[in-house]
DNA sequence: AATGAATGAGGGTTCATTCAT
DNA sequence: TATGAATGAACCCTCATTCAT
């Protein structure tokens, strides 16, 4: 009798407990990156992460080896889906691609500013010498593949006739280099001077596309989605 | 004539000894800046800084009370003379404006994004949050200061009839917003994927001139320093 | 029969964990007024107490935050539960006052004297100017309610009878003034020149009562437990 | 004729530098009492004792090898020639005893408690039991010595009919008692509640008197100099 | 699977003591 | 004799990691 009612116990205490194990990884990571963004990396406590998740001080230990490991469980995690779909949009759209970077580009690198994800880059830059396959794999996952999707974007644009042919080409970096500025400028700086990102991001674009404009018959804007300027 | 005057060897004692005394601190930040750019600012251990500086592990706490005191000694050693000299050439340049960004500017920052002191970029943008005070420094000091060189020299383009006004007034910062890119690049993503930093900078100057350039005659190069392309 | 019951186990573990974690505490804070007895609050390291209670040398951080926190935990311990009974004792002695003094009160300090616990008094001499809440602690807890017994005790003496009225009342700190007197030779004249302290102890309490006492019928020892002279 | 000025100011400097090398020793040990009394042997730093003394930080080695030996000059500096005027005088006086105890016996302990010299007693009850053959030394040049004083002083009272015979011959050490009573509750507890120690030494002596007192004629106060009440 | 008590290596900081000048 | 820069042992405290329960 003790053992029926145990078992029926069991076997919702099981699946409450699968249903958990599946996401404590998740919410375990989650909890890590805020502490990691928080505090960086050496500052960060795992108690404090599984106080944050929740979570007993040695659970963690369970699903990543050492906080090295969770570290870079967070950085992998941060970085992936947010691109893909931007990567999809870029090389499919129906808009020009000036209108596609004063629209849907712009909005989308002014959002990626102000979202707590850009705080990894942080991380990155801080810790980041120290985890060279790390780098590599945000390299080999985030930059190289955004490199080569503008890269084909500017292309595009020179083939239609809508861009000159530049340098520009050669170093898509350029079109991103802002972003890095205004992540690094809302982390640190902020507090003591304002900055407007999204002007400032919104300017670049201008003058970016002004220097690789095609001489000819001036573009109407053809942009659904005004960025805020 | 080593022997000629107790007051000649008494200058010579306190020489010698004030000597060390203003040397020393110096060499502790010098060791502290290779530590901590190596390591960042929570990992380098002052035992290590003191080793590298061939000093007793104590010894830094006699020049500097805390871990903290010494990292920001070596922000401020390296930062403070760093701009000071680039700003003055640009306000009293007799070169078009157009030629000094193409010429010594793009020399500059092309040799900045190079040397070793951009390494405190990568430390200040780790670490900086957690010493507010620094950023402060930072900001008033550099960036501030920066800003308004880059407005001034840009209106004076615009005065001239060089330049057309354009937003970039308001964002000087987009200037070196690829300075910043390079140095992450080189500290970070260059073992993985080499980056012509020279090359990359040019270009951005060659486009974002082309961007603002005024419409009219096409300006001749006066630039004597062709720098690395 | 172990296997008995998973419930059983359970609560068995808990119940091991739980007694764990209550006894530690004292464990330590037993091992910690070992220490500091023998070499004072500055002299004593916390790894020594950590050894002496036989355990590692971080876990007295777990329960005690600074080696402060820990000298007042020791303090507390020994002393709170000091003077409660005693007091209880003289507010409700049947015995005439004479009878209390000369008795139970005597045999009381006359082995407090003696007691390893009085080595707190010396700990509380020596280091108290540099933790003022403790010794704030000490005056509230012992030495205010202390001394509002005993003079409470001397008025009822006086409404009595007993007593004449006199400055006693006033300064109550006398009664107990050779207690600090022997505990101070005990802990450290006492190798260098033996002292007799139960009776330092008894003569005073004579010499004291013959000083208050009133004149009358001499009274009758009612004491019956007659102490070590 | 280099030589004849330098010389003369060679004698001239000698002759300050030798007045000031007999009394810098006691320059030192005043300015380490001062710090050994502030914060307690561990916590003082020889460092501020030089400064204090206005003194460089070698210097104090030149005169003690070590801390503990500067510890020990200090405590015997302050100790011996405090008492040997009070013992003269408790020897020699015309007073009756009791006039002698209620008025420059009294007079001397009540000043005595108030002096920065008595901060001394909570050094050594701190870090006596480290230093037994200093322990020795005061209980040899003051405690010993005082004992006999005060046992004499009894003992002639009794001879002249003043003094009852009592345990207190045994205990002369009761005399003093409230001294050390004194001494700790200024030093630790009059921040937290006043005591007025004159008073309650002066209710000790009177009380103590009252105690062994030989019944007879009633003493006429004799006493010139009536001590603050 | 989960807990949290326990471990112990490691690093920042202090300061008595030394010694070149 | 006097200085004060320099040394280095020692100690407090933290926290990643382990493991009995």
């Amino acid at each position: 009798m003790a053992k029926s009612g145990s078992s029926g116990r069991k076997a919702e205490t099981a699946g409450k407990r699968r249903e958990r194990r599946d996401t404590r990884p998740q919410e375990i990571v989650a909890a890590a990156f805020e502490e990691f963004a928080a505090k960086g990396y050496a500052a960060a406590r795992l108690e404090d992460v599984a106080t944050r998740a929740k979570v007993s001080k040695g659970l963690p230990y369970l699903y990543f080896k050492t906080k090295e490991e969770l570290f870079k469980a967070v950085i992998r995690s941060v970085i992936t889906p947010l691109f893909d779909a931007m990567r999809e949009r870029m090389l499919t759209t129906d808009l020009s691609c000036e209108a596609f970077l004063k629209g849907p580009f712009l909005s989308f690198i002014q959002e990626l500013v102000k979202s707590r994800r850009v705080l990894i880059a942080r991380l990155l830059i801080a810790e980041g010498h120290k985890h060279p396959e790390l780098t590599k794999f945000y390299y080999d996952h985030v930059i190289a593949k955004g490199r080569e999707t503008l890269k084909a974007f500017i292309d595009r644009g020179i083939e239609r006739g809508e861009f000159k042919p530049t340098a520009l080409r050669d170093f898509p970096q350029l079109i991103i280099a802002p972003v890095l500025l205004a992540v690094v400028w809302r982390t640190l700086i902020e507090r003591h001077h304002h900055l407007d990102t999204d002007a400032l991001l919104a300017t670049h674009i201008d003058l970016l596309i002004d220097a690789i404009r095609a001489p000819g018959p001036a573009p109407q804007d053809e942009s659904g989605e005004g960025p805020a300027r």
